[in-house]
DNA sequence: TCGCACGTTCAGTATTGACTAAACGTTCTT
DNA sequence: AAGAACGTTTAGTCAATACTGAACGTGCGA
């Protein structure tokens, strides 16, 4: 059984992923195997949640193709056993940089559809790619200097 | 009318959006203002958009909400009429930066749900909160080497 | 003062999509 | 070989929510 405190962070983790554009159980699950001590089983994990274990099975894979989870397992037993990998916020963040690269590849494309001549549209275009080319490449970076320091 | 670049750009910004977690509709007009070499009034949006005033009507306004979009007047004319605000993108970015913060306490309170003793959990959101701060106070630094080159 | 133009709101509708229960396939165990 | 334990899949349900049409309120103009 998880105290209330643990169970207060799996509910605000799936608060906060829901904004951040994923589902709440998505989010509870990921928070659940963040507090865990040890990897967790489909059953535990739908009984903790209190959801059917087919929506764990769902999510818990999603979550590894993500990259943010893996399966492992234990000795002994045949299931199949999930955990947080290493360094997953950093995979997370690299997923919302693409969205940036995405805002940058738009602008170009928009700078191209409002043609040579000069107008306000073409002015924010060109904001718009100047500051999502600038933001994508020093994100980068940024992660790349974390990586030199914790990874 | 809409030529087929422009009508492909503000189709793919209300994708881009949408994974973003807001709405088709808003994106698209979002990606309307963007293109557009005038303020537009609700009706021209409804039109161009093919969507209800009514809609068109909540969703400039909370585009106007966030800070992305503001109205103008135009002399003459009584009607509303939209228009991008310079730096919307700083802006948008600046709201997803809130997530990061809200990441790092997400982790700080996690690390008093799991208590002192050493375990992987501990480690995990010791790792998280190391990452969310250090993400935050940077970006926050991006966006302001931003402002003093750009703003 | 009436009528019109405009923006907003509200109830109703439709669509999306996540979750559930049950059936299924597979792999161990006895 | 039969049965149990697991994970996956699928059809179906349900809830959330964005959009529509119509009514409404407001202020301008004739």
């Amino acid at each position: 059984m998880l105290n209330p405190d643990t169970l207060q962070f799996v509910e605000r983790m799936g608060l906060a992923m829901e904004r951040l554009g994923l589902t709440r159980t998505f989010g509870r699950l990921f928070g659940l195997l963040l507090i865990a001590d040890r990897p967790l089983s489909l059953d535990e994990i739908a009984e903790q949640l209190h959801v059917s274990k087919a929506s764990v099975s769902t999510n818990a894979r999603s979550c590894e193709q993500i990259g943010l989870a893996r399966r492992v397992g234990l000795r002994g037993d045949r299931r199949d056993f999930y955990e947080i990998v290493p360094g997953a916020f950093e995979r997370m963040t690299r997923r919302r940089v693409q969205s940036i690269h995405e805002m940058a590849g738009l602008a170009a494309e928009g700078l191209v559809a409002v043609g040579d001549d000069e107008s306000p549209a073409r002015d924010r275009l060109t904001e718009m790619l100047d500051f999502y080319l600038f933001m994508g490449e020093q994100v980068e970076e940024l992660l790349e200097r974390w990586r030199e320091v914790k990874g």
